[in-house]
DNA sequence: TCGACTTTTTCCATGGACTGGACAAAGAGT
DNA sequence: ACTCTTTGTCCAGTCCATGGAAAAAGTCGA
């Protein structure tokens, strides 16, 4: 049986402050809705009886009473479903959320961006299908997508890609919102994940602060005073190519020296090849023995085993990161830094070489209470990102 | 005589907007101001009348006619005067403007901020008697100042400034208020030139770019969205000490490597001295002779005299510098980036020296529309920018 | 069980914000 | 003199929003 999607939006700021308040602290009574927004009782009543009408919102009994007459609660339509995608370069995420942005249901599969949009499509729909027969859900009021490169953020389409050449043009909000039948929105994946992190991670109720995106490549979301900045052609945060070295390594963008020539996904599993063919690590070269080639993953676990050519990859790499940081912080003085992505499995050694760089290296008035942390969503950054983004985009105003 | 000075503040948030467009568009009718703000004649005409009530906006006679009833025109009351201070690090601007933010009268005075905020105040306050008695302005509806260093913007305050330490904490805005006896906003001054060359300079009508300012030391004003981004201690903007070269040259911070010891006013002139004493340029060995000591000018002047030695020097700077902006546009994707500051007298040469590096080393997506361009206000952006800074201020609801 | 007190919600009169339309004023062009 | 255009003013009516009064629904102690 077909549910009704939801179709309404809110007709005023007022509504859509409400919205976002109840999507993010859960159910709420009036009283206490009234205390946030800056409205009178009266006033409150009636957005909220509007709401009730549209069948966003809907009544949720009575609270306990705190010595007085018990509050009406309300909450958002618990039947709301959003979509969450994450395409990486290498895999795709695709996630369900409540109202609230909780997570569902959520798949992940491994997956080539480079194989391009259609294939891609295909495959991510297959999982939308499949977590749809799960019964999390049986259709969506919204969904959004990251993909792993600049996006044009009005049209919803990807533009010059490096690493997803296919891509180029593609009209990803289009397709997506044709076979979904719902609004759809398309971002930057880094920039979802700092959305992720800023709605149920690290980056709670943090205005300015940075997102560094470790995986594959290197990149970073950029927040300021709450609001992701995407830039004039939606390339901010695009650090990977960032140089660190001055006739360092040659890169595949056609430059020297750049960041994700010594750091990232790629660059460590192929340092890490070179390192077992060199012989400087029994563990590793076991490792490749046995799988023929060699991935972050691998260099993850033998550091755990207490390799030292891990450690000392992983720590070269972490001061090449810091040292980008570094000069990042000395220029935007953020409240925060997070550190996510794929090879936050390198947990603390990366994270500890990191920060010794970025307070050796940054003034002292911008790194005197900067914490450097990592993302604590996981994989689930980039989903509740997404969902994030899209129900953004319908909590306000019409 | 006393002018009775303007106290009134505009009531809401469409007076604001009014005075703003008025201090911007310079006098303007009715019809037209409708046309900017989204509001009826009526409601416009209503709002019109009190700040004419005000007196903060005055009636300015019949425009010509446009084929229909001629228009009554309004415009600011032209008896305001905001004060401009731009204090460097070796010296001070003061001016004088009109409503409209256009300098009225403009000096300019040797300065060494180290002698404290005391004595550097009174050799202000003095500049600023002189620019009174020359008749351009009687008293001052508000003030704007600039300090060389990171500042507490909220409370007007200069916090842990390296370059300027008797200032930590000298209560500036508290200050120069009690002296004027006018409302008085402080801020960093590398962001009040990025805030003059948005109101008169390059930069008008740019959302997103970076002002980088090279005097004697090298900062840089961040603007995101048409508002500086003074980050989460008031640091942002601090470039000077990214670190350029690994195991570099020492630095006062006690740092390796940064970018201002090896370019920026003290660099240079220290640069052109050795060099001079090397006996590689007979040029500025000459001049080194007659002054005892050189200054970035001598550079300046040696170059355009086509002298060799000197144009190496400041075509390396320029591509240290270039490095950090690489970098940084990579980052945050600006749509424009301006260079002033003091050194820009090295001019084209710099300029070409620092695009060059730019243009190779950042994404082509982000520098394809990038221009990167001279300030065009030169010493006036400082104290234009200041004059913005405390009229943005006034011109906001009360 | 009965007041006294709290807290929440609803109701209502009032005032202000804002709009759109009618109308007047003032000019251009014919 | 007439029409057309542009600008400015007036006004009635609508919607927004507030604050206070009153009602509803509860706690708690005597």
């Amino acid at each position: 049986m077909a549910v009704r999607r939801m179709t309404a939006r809110p007709a005023n700021a007022h509504q859509a402050r409400l919205l976002r308040l109840l999507r993010d602290g859960g159910p709420n009574s009036r009283a206490e809705l009234g205390d946030r927004v800056d409205l009178s009782r009266s006033k409150l009543a009636v957005e909220i009886d509007r709401l009730l009408e549209t069948g966003l919102v809907v009544a949720d009994g009575l609270a306990a009473s705190r010595g007085g007459r018990r509050s009406h609660n309300v909450r958002l339509n618990s039947e709301l479903r959003f979509l969450g995608v994450d395409i990486g370069a290498t895999s795709v995420d695709v996630a369900v959320t409540n109202p609230e942005l909780e997570i569902l249901g959520h798949l992940n599969q491994p997956m080539d961006v480079r194989e391009g949009p259609v294939a891609v499509f295909d495959q991510m729909l297959a999982m939308v299908a499949k977590l749809r027969d799960s019964g999390v859900a049986e259709g969506f009021d919204g969904a959004g997508i990251g993909v792993p490169g600049p996006v044009r953020f009005p049209e919803g389409v990807p533009v010059a890609p490096p690493i997803m050449p296919g891509w180029d043009g593609f009209p990803v909000r289009e397709a997506l919102s044709q076979e979904l039948g719902c609004p759809v929105m398309v971002d930057n994946d880094v920039n979802l994940m700092a959305m992720g992190e800023m709605q149920a991670g690290v980056a709670r109720s943090v205005g300015d602060f940075f997102c560094v995106k470790i995986g594959t490549g290197i990149g970073c979301g950029v927040v300021v005073g709450g609001e992701v900045h995407r830039g004039t052609t939606g390339s901010a945060g695009d650090i990977g190519h960032i140089q660190v070295e001055a006739e360092g390594r040659p890169c595949p963008c056609g430059n020297r020296g750049c960041l994700e020539a010594y750091f990232g996904g790629s660059a460590l599993a192929r340092d890490a090849e070179a390192a077992a063919r060199d012989g400087l690590s029994a563990e590793l070269s076991a490792r490749l023995e046995t799988a023929g080639r060699l991935t972050a993953e691998d260099v993850s676990t033998a550091a755990a085993a207490g390799d030292g050519t891990s450690l000392d990859l992983i720590r070269d790499g972490g001061a090449r990161v810091g040292q980008v940081i570094a000069g990042l912080v000395s220029f935007f003085n953020p409240g925060l830094v997070v550190i996510g992505g794929g090879v936050t499995g390198l947990g603390h050694t990366l994270l500890a070489s990191i920060r010794t760089q970025v307070y050796r290296q940054s003034l002292p008035l911008a790194t005197g209470n900067l914490p450097i942390v990592l993302g604590e969503l996981g994989p689930a950054a980039g989903v509740t990102g997404a969902a994030r983004l899209i129900s953004d985009h319908l909590f306000s105003p019409a």
